[in-house]
RNA sequence: GUGACCGUAGCUCAAUUGGUUAGAGCACCGGACUGUGGCUCCGGGGGUUGGGGGUUCAAUUCCCCUCGGUCACCCCA
């Protein structure tokens, strides 16, 4: 064929069709168990929707194009515009907290990478209207528990967590300005990826002097939250940021996930708009991307012209998890699961077979027979390659009879039955 | 967007220093075993060697361009 799928597009055949749902599956289950209900929106969205404030990043990789009417218009690259929208649209009607997961799949205009392509499905789950550190905390537990529901264990998957009102706090407190922190985010957030002097020398060259560069370091070299309770525990700006990070803790720790979960001061997230806790999934032999991001983003709804309600959420991509599911052998093999093959001996019977067939497809068995006249040998070998539990097989002279056999495929056992008795059976 | 490496049937790979109609295994379809499958044997379809151009008597093999893939960077879901 020369016509090739789109790069970065996936087709997808019944073993990989099956691994998707079995990944969407999971999270709407474990979403119902966490009571989020599921909404969905367009998939095509006005460009301004994404260009007007979210994040300048996106714009960039964007997957726009005018439409036939003259509008831009862009495929939607997140769902977290759209749910602001909804939600402001109907904020006033909605109980609080609202509790919403969407499986959007999203396009990104982009270089194909290795767990990266230009569509991918991603779990969204939001929480809006609750500004209390419970939420964030139920929302890390719900990701978390879906980790376990795939068979996952705190030895494969590892939380880390920080919060970005502590950081910019130690921050501003070595005389960082709100208008460096950007720049000095992008820093702390490849802080485990590149040596120290190229990430000072990023800091030089975004106006930083070499003694706020000094403080930076000094800051993030205490990663772990005693530590730095320990030394700013006093500090009357950061009393409350520490009083939520551990009350955040207690709360996992009654949630059950308090285990998968370490704090780590360099995770920032990349996406501009969060505003207090943040968090990460990935694998714990860090060989993969991210599983998972999410955190709190309580001014984002305003500035996007709607509503001024807290929020936060997370969002989980297929294509990270698919991969770590099969590393660690947790993708169930798929194979074709046919409930009953219905073979006759003469090709004379392949009506009978198909009346048959739709009786017990009446009842809700998965039926299956050969559409063309084969030969008996050749039914039973498709049978089998069709994953069929077990073959009726029709003889001319026992259907007189009103009889037939049943050939169990798997042990090869027949067994003769009165064929009404036998589909009433089902 | 930048750089490196790689492109032979659906998949995994062959094809002697460039040498005739590019082969094999698996998979698929069919035949043999003619009231019963998984084994075995036999056969079949399927490749303008990613595409285009060049060098040569001759290119899967050498050169250039292009497309695609992989990895890293960038960026992030």
């Amino acid at each position: 064929m020369s016509l090739d799928a789109l790069p970065g597009f996936r087709e997808f055949y019944p073993s990989e069709l099956a691994e998707r749902n079995f990944i969407i599956d999971t999270w709407r289950e474990v979403a119902r168990r966490y009571a989020f209900v599921e909404v969905d929106g367009p998939p095509l969205e006005p460009l301004e929707l994404y260009t007007r404030k979210s994040g300048e990043e996106i714009v960039g990789q964007l997957y726009s194009f005018t439409d036939k009417g003259g509008r831009e218009v862009a495929l939607r690259p997140e769902m977290t515009p759209t749910l602001a929208r909804m939600v402001s649209a109907k904020a006033n009607a909605l109980r609080k907290p609202i509790r919403w997961f969407s499986i959007p799949q999203l396009f990104r205009y982009e270089r194909k990478q290795r767990g990266r392509l230009r569509e991918h499905f991603q779990l969204n789950v939001d929480i809006f209207g609750e500004a209390d550190v419970t939420a964030d905390a139920e929302l890390l537990a719900t990701a978390i528990d879906m980790m376990r529901a795939f068979g996952l264990t705190s030895s494969d998957v590892r939380a880390r967590v920080s919060d970005r009102r502590l950081l910019r706090g130690l921050l501003v407190l070595t005389g960082i300005t709100d208008e460096m922190l950007p720049g000095v985010y992008a820093v702390v957030d490849k802080l485990d990826r590149e040596p120290r002097a190229s990430l000072e020398a990023k800091l030089r060259a975004g106006g930083l002097h070499d003694v706020f560069i000094g403080r930076v370091f000094e800051v993030l070299k205490h990663p772990d939250l005693d530590t730095l309770r320990d030394r700013y525990g006093d500090v009357p700006e950061l009393r409350e940021d520490f009083t939520r990070l551990a009350r955040y803790f207690e709360c996992l720790e009654a949630l059950g996930v308090r285990d998968w979960v370490e704090f780590d001061l360099s995770i920032v997230r990349g996406l501009a708009y969060y505003t207090g806790i943040v968090f990460e999934l990935f694998d714990a032999k860090r060989e993969l991307r991210a599983i998972c991001g999410g955190g709190r983003y309580d001014s984002l709804l305003k500035q996007l012209g709607g509503t001024d309600l807290p929020a936060l959420g997370f969002g989980m991509g297929d294509v990270v998890l698919g991969e770590l599911l099969r590393a660690r052998g947790r993708m169930p093999v798929w194979s074709p699961a046919v409930d009953v093959w219905v073979a006759y001996a003469d090709a004379g019977l392949l009506d009978d077979a198909m009346r048959i067939a739709r009786r017990l497809r009446d009842r809700g068995r998965s039926v299956e027979f050969a559409l063309g006249g084969q030969q008996l040998s050749r039914q039973l070998k498709a049978a089998s390659a069709a994953g069929a539990r077990e073959a009726l097989v029709l003889q001319p002279e026992e259907l007189e009879r009103g009889d037939a056999v049943v050939r169990r495929l798997d042990t090869g056992d027949e067994t003769r039955v009165r064929l009404d008795e036998w589909i009433g059976a089902h």
